[in-house]
DNA sequence: TGTGCCGGGCG
DNA sequence: CGCCCGGCACA
């Protein structure tokens, strides 16, 4: 759909101002580029609606979106499609946000966009999305706060799909746990709407706050997964984050200028992400186990891999939602098999970029009681082994001319996937055991069909410079 | 066997 | 660097 593209777009736009890099052949690829650009500057607009949560935060999002807008300032009229558009996409999208780096498939050209701009996007809405979410949810039928109350039209509230809900029950369970650990976080101030007992007030606002976030979450790994993890502990709390947060901008320059940016941004959420439950999708297609940590990764996974549409169009008549569920994962447990993994590090398998040691520390200790509050999704989680535990697909080119998205795949295995990581890992020498991707490993061969394959041999000049390079293809990451 | 892309060479 | 391509690993 396009709502697709313009919110991941938006994650490219804003930051960078959503050049359409098309640049790379221009002309060639004209027939996507109008697509592309339309979208691009969709963006900005989308970026401070979602993140629209307190009354000041409104304020800075609309100073962004008008320099970021890249003077395209698309006035009200994208503004309130934006606003459906994120809407809409909570629930198909969901507030994934995502990572999503615009799946090339879906959306052709939005793949590479300007480097830097599009990851850090990619993070950054995830918060705002969440943010966002939170927003809405209120509006599903619990009381909304002040702030909240944006000028959403109602009409765009949305599909109360059974998947967030869903998890009220889980949210009890996890309450207890979260409550324990959260008692100090900082995710209590945030202006939650719950229902409220009086008694359960507290940690309710906490879970559905929390929740929300890890529900947005579903932007997947990158950044919930650093934060998410960090739930349980007492001491981390507040600090952590920050602490972490510093640490994550000095660590990677280059890649995690985009995770660190978002963090910067989002600064807010990561410390409202306290919960450690995260809202995956699994793939309900039978004999495929695929579960991504995005909806839109995961439509898109149906989309392409089991309805056979093709990735130029983004297009999506809603079919793939008949095909997934939501799930919750406990993070708690994915990080702890992969903190088991490395002592100081997060594991390359995990969440890649930022997390400097601070955090590690964090969630290497506290992930103890881990799959306790899901059972469905601790199957899933259990059934493989720490390393495979958690595949996270860093869906970006090297150098991240694409957005990336990050997913979360159980049972997948993680392969090497070494380009990527080897940024991820650098600070934490001590992951090499899990990570066989190892120097010398090949890059797995992604399973996306490549610019040969998409154009083929007869329109070469359509390859991304990549391809026609041969080198690792930049258009079509996996 | 086709494809993806690493590694290396050339200008 | 940008551009190619030999050649290898995979599927």
């Amino acid at each position: 759909m396009e709502s697709k593209c313009i919110l991941e777009k938006s994650s490219v736009g804003t930051s960078v101002g959503g050049v359409v890099d098309f640049n790379y052949r221009p002309g060639r690829y004209n027939s996507r580029v109008p697509a592309v650009a339309k979208s691009s500057f969709t963006p900005g607009p989308i970026f401070y609606k979602c993140v629209t949560d307190g009354g000041s935060t409104a304020a800075v999002k609309n100073e962004r979106t008008s320099s970021v807008g890249s003077g395209h300032s698309p006035g009200v009229g994208i503004l309130q499609n934006v606003e459906k558009t994120v809407i809409r996409d909570q629930k198909d999208i969901g507030s994934t946000g995502i990572l999503k780096r615009a799946s090339p498939t879906l959306c052709l050209g939005m793949g590479r966009q300007l480097p830097g701009s599009s990851i850090s996007l990619d993070i950054r809405n995830p918060g705002k999305q969440a943010e966002l979410a939170n927003s809405f949810r209120p509006a599903q039928g619990q009381n909304v706060p002040q702030a909240e109350i944006q000028p959403l039209p109602s009409s765009h509230i949305p599909v109360p799909r059974n998947r967030n809900p869903s998890g009220h029950a889980d949210k009890e369970v996890m309450a207890a746990t979260v409550l324990t650990s959260l008692s100090t976080s900082p995710l209590v101030l945030y202006p939650s709407s719950v229902p409220t007992e009086p008694a359960s007030k507290t940690w309710k606002e906490v879970l559905s706050t929390s929740y929300s976030s890890s529900t947005s979450g579903n932007w997947s790994w990158d950044a919930s997964d650093q934060s998410v993890p960090s739930t349980p502990s007492p001491p981390l709390s507040k600090d952590a984050n920050t602490g972490f947060l510093h640490s994550a901008q000095g660590d990677d320059a280059s890649e995690d200028v985009s995770e660190s940016t978002h963090f910067m941004f989002e600064d807010p959420i990561p410390r409202k992400r306290k919960n450690s439950m995260k809202v995956m999708f699994k793939c309900l297609w039978k004999n495929c186990e695929k579960v991504l940590s995005t909806s839109s990764g995961i439509q898109r996974h149906i989309r392409t891999v089991h309805l056979g549409r093709n990735s130029d169009s983004d297009y999506s008549d809603g079919e793939e939602d008949f095909y997934y569920s939501e799930i919750e994962v406990n993070m708690d447990s994915l990080t702890e098999g992969l903190s088991s993994l490395t002592p100081t590090s997060p594991t390359t398998a995990g969440p890649p970029p930022i997390f400097p040691p601070p955090l590690s520390d964090v969630s290497r200790t506290e992930y103890v009681g881990v799959n306790g509050s899901q059972s469905h999704t601790s199957s899933l989680l259990s059934q493989s082994a720490p390393s495979t535990l958690c595949h996270i697909r860093t869906d970006h080119a090297y150098q991240g001319p694409v957005t990336h998205v990050r997913t979360v795949c159980i049972g997948e295995k993680r392969q090497p996937a070494i380009g990527t990581h080897a940024a991820v890992n650098k600070n934490h020498p001590l992951v090499t055991p899990a990570t066989k991707s190892a120097a010398g490993t090949r890059k797995p061969r992604g399973e996306a069909k490549k610019c040969r394959k998409v154009y083929g041999m007869e329109k070469r000049d359509m390859w991304c410079t990549a391809c026609r390079w041969k080198k690792a293809c930049q258009r079509f990451t996996d």
